[in-house]
DNA sequence: GTTGTATTTCCATACGTCTAGAATAATGGA
DNA sequence: TCCATTATTCTAGACGTATGGAAATACAAC
């Protein structure tokens, strides 16, 4: 992943009506959630949240598609790994993180290794 | 990891000259860098760099402490560590992507699971 | 003390973001 | 067609952020 486009998830990210909007369709997987269904659930107007929804499409961390009135949003789980990916092989210390692709199994598979050991477990 | 914390890291993040100071500051290890090496080195004037080195302390995944004349920034690895377990744990599918901690080593093991196996070697 | 170096704080300006009321667009049903 | 539903776009105002020049602070060396 590019610094440009990790800047522009983490800004994504970095408002509460987004990242809760997010977390919410995470909660509802694959299938995702329609927009006023989100809006309900968080006690945000539909303007709003049709602003906030805009911002994650644009940062690519979430679809949308049209279903009859509806238009449903999901997460985008690919794009999600990614960063995680990014932040591990750029924003850790290869001391403390390390990431590495199992050709088996088709897994990333990430290990932190705590420094002090107690605060790990946090 | 709270998600107003995971907010105001994401925020911190949310900019590129952070963004680069930070990812320095990772390269540095945890030795950190003097702010007058982190403004040469991004050719950014002092004033705006500290103005920048001061969010990220206060968003906390920086340290710094004063030797002599110089302020000593470094990473925060401990902070990014919890910061990539609220991702995983919030913010991603079960289905993709576990985290589990390892009593034995101390350490937090991620699985990232690609659905489509294809996109996961990025 | 004076000078030079390292960094922060003060300040004004320019720019970007968030919010929500009102209007608009798109769809499905009576 | 007419109405209700769902969602987006338009708009304006309030607020927050980024930038860099100038001044201030802190420290070390002479």
């Amino acid at each position: 992943m590019e610094i440009q486009q990790a800047i522009i998830i983490f800004d994504a990210l970095s408002q509460e009506t987004r990242l809760r909007a997010f977390r919410l369709l995470v909660a509802a997987g694959p299938e995702g959630l329609p927009a006023g269904a989100i809006s309900e659930q968080l006690s945000t107007p539909h303007n709003t949240m049709s602003f906030h929804l805009n911002h994650l499409f644009n940062a690519g961390i979430v679809t949308s598609r049209k279903v009859g009135r509806s238009v449903i949003y999901a997460a985008n789980f690919d794009e999600m790994r990614e960063l995680i990916g990014f932040m591990v092989k750029d924003c850790c210390s290869q001391d403390m993180a390390t990431i590495r692709e199992d050709a088996v199994s088709g897994c990333s598979i990430i290990e932190l290794t705590g420094c002090c050991s107690d605060k790990t477990q946090k």
